[in-house]
RNA sequence: GGGCGGAUAGCUCAGUCGGGAGAGCAGCAGCCUUACAAGCUGCGGGUCGCAGGUUCGAACCCUGUUCCGCCCA
């Protein structure tokens, strides 16, 4: 039995993963001690909502969070990814909610502590899976620090948050017009409504009589005001009609009133230049300020009434008369039936607008009067603002910033409170009064506000936004509000890694929380990386079904191909758009790895009775040995510059290029006429022995530099590479500097190569057999005669002569010199002549876009010397190229 | 309406000093060569969206423009 029957011929990536992970996180690989010695790298995940599942988003998230964090920690870093979840207010108390409907229950059945108590014990039960298939992914963080946003800790960092900022007047509560989703029946933030683009209505007009008839400007007598409007059930909240005031039309208008035709209310026109568009529907509008943001504006401007027509739930309210419990569409086509029997519709044109819709239900929403808390943002927002101006956090790609300027600019007040029941309840107590009281829990509130017992106090029922303990994040997970060893070591973290999409919702909101309470940025660089989209830059949804699943990708791929693929894919803004054929590329590409594996492992461990890698052994490195050596310091030093920028697609190009271009199209393959030369001489040893070190020196850089990307691939070969000790996750990464530069060796061997290829090329062009040996001739064959071993593998060269042209040949010009290969019949002539005509057309081109550029005066004249200089000496080689050539070509006629 | 990004080989994409256009896949031709046919060898393929400008020199910098996508109002 040989050795290599040890090794299976291919590599199971899935099964390496069953086999290493739960050990690697068992013994602790990646809980860090934050009294270690090493200089500290933190990320922080961005916490899945705990209702989530692993889509492809999530998967390249982190994965290269993971890349990092391997990376560093090999390099020698204290190393902390701290991992956890959100609670996901709304959409977590939907899931439960669903669950009890599936029972007959509603939440209101069981009472709010109840239902808590049923969010909990769905969260035990089913709650937080993508934890579980994130670590099918092979990531690394410390699972023993998991943090959830509802944990007992931070709670409390969202109470002392929520005390201080209160306290120093950056949170109140008020009346305002606010965004209200009538299906969830809460509240929202700015942010979390989304508009449905392109939406095909109609812009309908109606007229509003006037209250008393006037005489316009022609003497004429006007008894109406026509108003053009999207939302005809809203004249139901109308207190004003606006016009502009220097509109011709309207301008002696302004200060009169209208009569409203269903509720009979009289309301006056107003001249408003910043509402108005002149050029817009009828150049009149009507005014509805409880129901409208820009309206909200124009009522304050001036002195307007506000209207609420709406219940909680949607429905028109009492103030709506007849239309009372109507839904909104119901109440539209009511009031359009209405005024059509009075005679006041004017005509309707077709309309797209952007509708406003709830990120959540996906229910229209309705800008509603409402009392809410709020959360003041200017204050906040210059620091955080300032602070990546100044260079404290960058964004990478630096675009980002300004997206990130532009919403911090022009911010508005936060609204926070929600009314839901699965959240953070807000610690602010009322009493009979509606006197509010605010402290980390009811006897603080008491204590703060000096009163005592006998004042019954009822908690406020709402919670805060989701995102409220998100953006406490990078420090609560420390341990915040307490002094920790966490706090102090790792804060701020390093870098955040998370998609341009929550850039306001998360990093902006991370960033001013972050400077107001630690006083200092969250984190100092924030990748900020792209979508993953369908091969044909689709988005990925459901309604399209082109939505690639990441756990069946790692069932197929395994996980290092899958994760591989993706780093290779990530651009610096550019999308990910995801393809199982590129995919399948980098399986065969782990199977390169795993091939070449096999190869040098039945060198070094030695076949049954053959010998195998002797460390003590003497050794003569070869020129090849010293080449793959240099070459693997450069691909070392390139793929931790590009890690190092967050190039993450160069780093994993540089590794697949570096081991199948060079590692195994050439090093292997001049490795083996060494390898299985049986010379029994002291110095055939010596080269063996060299041939099998280097293989060795090279496997065990490969498997560590590997590491961040295909974890379970390079830990699998770690393992059974002999000389290894413990673990690749705690292996060194790779230094240049290990593999010093040899110009020497570099030279000879890129000669020896073009040697080579020009051989191949002149068999293949001339459709000689593989099997066919061939002779070489040339003037100088020192290097050839050097590397005979080398020409016979790899071009089938089994003659090296010295001397000119004799009899028919073909001919190759590499570095100015003629290698001459006698043909002795075994071609006719006709197929070299087509040949040479090939490469001398080449080589003309060649020549004249050198001779263009060289002829320009301003060339030589402004170009740097040294660029002169390289192309000068190009022209000359290939004036000596097309000169042999020619020569070669001359003798055929 | 404002802002941002993209357009490079048949396909998907790299290309961060401005110095002769690259990869993978697909295609064509030839190979079961003792790690790998999930492989090896060779070859073909481009007006770098369009029009100007700057420069000795532009895929790259500037201006304009078309189309596509995203964000904000």
């Amino acid at each position: 039995m040989s050795t290599l029957d040890e090794l299976p011929r291919t590599y199971d990536s899935k099964a390496a993963a069953e086999r290493y992970y739960a050990d690697w996180e068992a013994r602790g690989l990646f809980t860090p001690d934050p009294d270690a010695p090493g200089e500290p790298y933190c990320i922080v995940i961005p916490p899945p909502n705990v209702t989530g599942s692993l889509h492809m988003g999530h998967a390249l998230n982190n994965t290269l969070q993971d890349v990092l964090i391997r990376y560093k920690r090999m390099d020698g870093y204290n190393t902390l990814w701290v991992p956890g979840m959100d609670h996901a207010g709304i959409a977590t108390q939907w899931v439960v909610e669903r669950q009890l409907r599936s029972e007959g229950l509603d939440r209101r059945d069981l009472g709010r502590e109840e239902f808590v108590r049923r969010v909990w014990q769905w969260k035990e039960e089913s709650g937080g899976t993508i934890t579980h298939q994130l670590r099918q992914l092979g990531v690394s963080c410390d699972w023993s620090r998991e943090r959830f946003t509802m944990d007992e800790g931070l709670s409390r960092a969202v109470r002392e948050v929520f005390v201080r900022y209160y306290e120093q007047g950056l949170i109140y509560r008020a009346e305002r017009l606010i965004n209200w989703d009538p299906v969830g029946m809460t509240a929202l933030s700015d942010l979390e409504v989304e508009a449905e683009e392109d939406f095909q209505t109609e812009i309908w007009s109606f007229a509003y009589p006037l209250a008393e008839p006037v005489a316009g400007p022609d003497g004429r007598v006007i008894e109406e005001i026509v108003v053009a409007t999207t939302r005809p059930e809203t004249m139901l909240g109308d207190t004003a009609i606006a016009v502009h005031p220097e509109d011709p039309r309207y301008r002696h208008l302004i200060g009169r009133h209208v009569r409203h035709p269903i509720t009979g209310r009289t309301f006056p026109i107003i001249g408003d230049a910043i509402l108005v568009d002149p050029e817009f529907g009828t150049g009149a509008v009507k005014v509805t300020p409880a129901h409208d943001f820009n309206d909200f504006e124009v009522g304050r401007r001036h002195g307007l009434p506000m209207i609420n027509i709406l219940e909680l739930d949607g429905t028109i309210n009492e103030q709506g008369g007849p239309f009372q419990g109507m839904t909104v569409p119901e109440a539209r086509a009511a009031v359009k039936a209405r005024l059509a029997e009075l005679g006041l519709d004017r005509g309707s044109e077709p309309h797209t607008m952007a509708l406003p819709r709830s990120q959540r239900s996906g229910a229209v929403v309705e800008p509603m009067l409402s009392t809410q808390w709020f959360v003041k943002m200017k204050p906040l927002a210059a620091p955080a603002l300032a602070a990546v101006e100044r260079g404290f956090t960058r964004f990478v790609p630096k675009q980002w910033e300004n997206t990130y300027f532009a919403w911090m600019r022009d911010i508005k007040d936060w609204c926070i409170s929600r009314q839901l029941w699965w959240g953070h309840q807000i610690p602010a107590w009322y009493d009979a009064e509606g006197n509010v009281y605010v402290g980390h829990d009811e006897a603080d509130a008491r204590a703060r506000a000096g009163i005592g017992d006998d004042v019954p106090l009822t908690q406020d029922e709402d919670v805060l936004d989701t995102w409220f303990s998100s953006a406490l994040w990078p420090f609560s997970t420390l341990g915040w509000p307490d002094d920790t060893r966490e706090l102090a070591r790792y804060y701020p973290t390093s870098v955040l890694i998370t998609g341009f999409d929550i850039i306001f919702f998360w990093v902006a909101r991370m960033m001013f929380s972050g400077l107001h309470f630690m006083g200092h940025v969250p984190f100092s660089d924030v990748y900020i990386h792209a979508l993953v989209r369908d091969e044909h830059g689709q988005k990925m949804s459901k309604t399209k079904g082109n939505v690639v699943d990441p756990l069946e990708m790692i069932d197929k791929l395994g996980p290092d191909a899958f994760r591989f693929t993706l780093v290779a894919m990530a651009a610096q803004g550019r999308d990910v758009l995801w393809s199982e054929a590129r995919a399948e590329g980098f399986v065969k590409f782990q199977n390169k790895i795993w091939q070449a594996f096999r190869f040098a492992y039945m060198h070094i461990v030695g076949q049954a009775g053959a010998e195998g890698l002797d460390m003590d052994a003497p050794r003569t490195l070869s020129a090849y040995d010293r080449w793959i050596l240099v070459r693997l310091g450069a691909a070392v030093d390139r793929v931790r510059a590009s890690l190092d920028e967050y190039r993450f697609n160069e780093a994993a190009s540089e590794i697949y290029q570096f081991t199948w271009s060079e590692l195994c199209d050439w090093y292997l393959e001049l490795c083996k006429g060494r390898l299985y030369d049986d010379t029994d001489t002291e110095a055939a040893r010596a080269d063996r022995q060299a041939a099998r070190h280097t293989l060795w020196t090279v496997l065990h850089a490969l498997a560590r530099l590997l590491h961040p990307f295909m974890p379970f691939l390079s830990e699998e070969l770690w393992q059974r590479l002999p000389g290894t000790e413990g673990t690749v996750v705690t292996a060194p990464f790779p230094v240049a500097s290990d593999y010093p530069e040899d110009p020497q060796a570099l030279d000879e061997v890129a000669e020896l190569q073009e040697v080579i290829v020009a051989v191949r090329r002149i068999r293949a062009d001339m459709e000689l057999s593989p099997r066919t040996p061939l002779t070489v001739r040339t003037s100088d064959p020192t290097l050839l005669r050097r590397h005979a071993q080398a020409l016979s593998d790899l071009a089938g060269v089994a003659t090296i002569e010295e001397g000119g042209r004799r009899g028919p040949c073909a001919t190759a010009v590499v570095r100015g010199r003629d290698l001459y290969i006698p043909l002795q019949g075994l071609v006719d002539v006709d197929a070299e002549r087509a040949r040479l005509d090939r490469e001398l057309k080449k080589s003309d081109k060649d020549i004249a876009s050198l001779e263009r550029r060289l002829g320009n005066p301003g060339f030589r004249a402004k170009a740097p010397p040294a660029v002169v200089e390289e192309f000068q000496s190009k022209l000359e080689a290939a004036r000596q190229r097309r000169e042999r050539l020619q020569a070669a070509r001359s003798l055929l006629d």
